[in-house]
DNA sequence: CGCATTAGTAACCATTGGGTAACTACTTTC
DNA sequence: GAAAGTAGTTACCCAATGGTTACTAATGCG
């Protein structure tokens, strides 16, 4: 059990309905993560996140920057003109959590080997030949 | 694109068919977070997490520990005993990724409030509800 | 004998998440 | 007048995810 530090709310993330169980809505979905890192770059229009994240369908990089924006994390600001423009921006909010998560992509990034090691070990065909790939290099 | 420190592999996690996408596999799932979190209290039986994690089907405890073993992060192990036991504990690869899943979760919780005044700002009606119940307090 | 306890697995079903493709709206340029 | 470029949305469909229920195995205890 957690006690917030500027209210005075008391929760507890075990339990079910507990408005802290919305980390796991921020954190899950396929696309959030890479969505919210690549905005750590700068501000961004549509185009351009969709070249950035490989295999992004139009649908879910346009759901899941409107589900970002719902909650404050991302600005979507529209420029007045023709052809028009419309570029995201992660807000302070946005950046804080962008930080966090970015350190989990660096640890995976730096773990990669070990991990892919485990689940070959375990049997996983695809952990077996990306080592066997790694390993022919 | 990132240089792994260790090996000589290069990646982008923005690319598909990217090793580092393995990230997202670890992150989503709807109970690994919450798994991974409540383990970080130490070793414990299937039935002690379960009670712990509200809400969780054993089929799902059964598989998101499954998952975890299977990528090295939770050992397992079976006494032989009757009633059979059998605990769970973070490996020290496990310890590394809970700390940083933990500083989302407190980020997450110190900040609850400010999400759902966004999204009760955009008109969804249970941040309405939540926020209303917290003020009354 | 038969029940209780622990830690599951298997089968089945409902929901949702995500992919594909087609379509809109607006204006400049050819 | 037609095409191109931008930023989407909508409809439709399939596959993966997760929930529910029922079942197993092993053994000590009354």
């Amino acid at each position: 059990m957690v006690t917030n530090a500027t209210e005075g709310y008391t929760f507890d993330v075990f339990k079910r309905h507990c408005a802290s169980h919305m980390v796991l809505d921020l954190l899950s979905g396929k696309w959030t993560y890479l969505t919210v890192t690549a905005l750590r770059q700068g501000r961004m229009r549509n185009a351009e996140l969709a070249r950035k994240i490989e295999g992004i369908s139009p649908k879910m990089l346009s759901q899941t920057l409107r589900g970002l924006e719902h909650d404050g994390l991302v600005s979507r600001t529209v420029h007045a003109e023709v052809p028009p423009r419309v570029d995201y921006e992660l807000t302070a909010l946005g950046e804080e959590l962008a930080g966090l998560m970015d350190q989990i992509c660096i640890w995976a990034q730096n773990h990669v080997p070990e991990i892919l090691t485990h689940r070959a070990a375990n049997g996983d065909p695809e952990a077996q030949e990306r080592l066997a790939a790694a390993g022919a290099r």
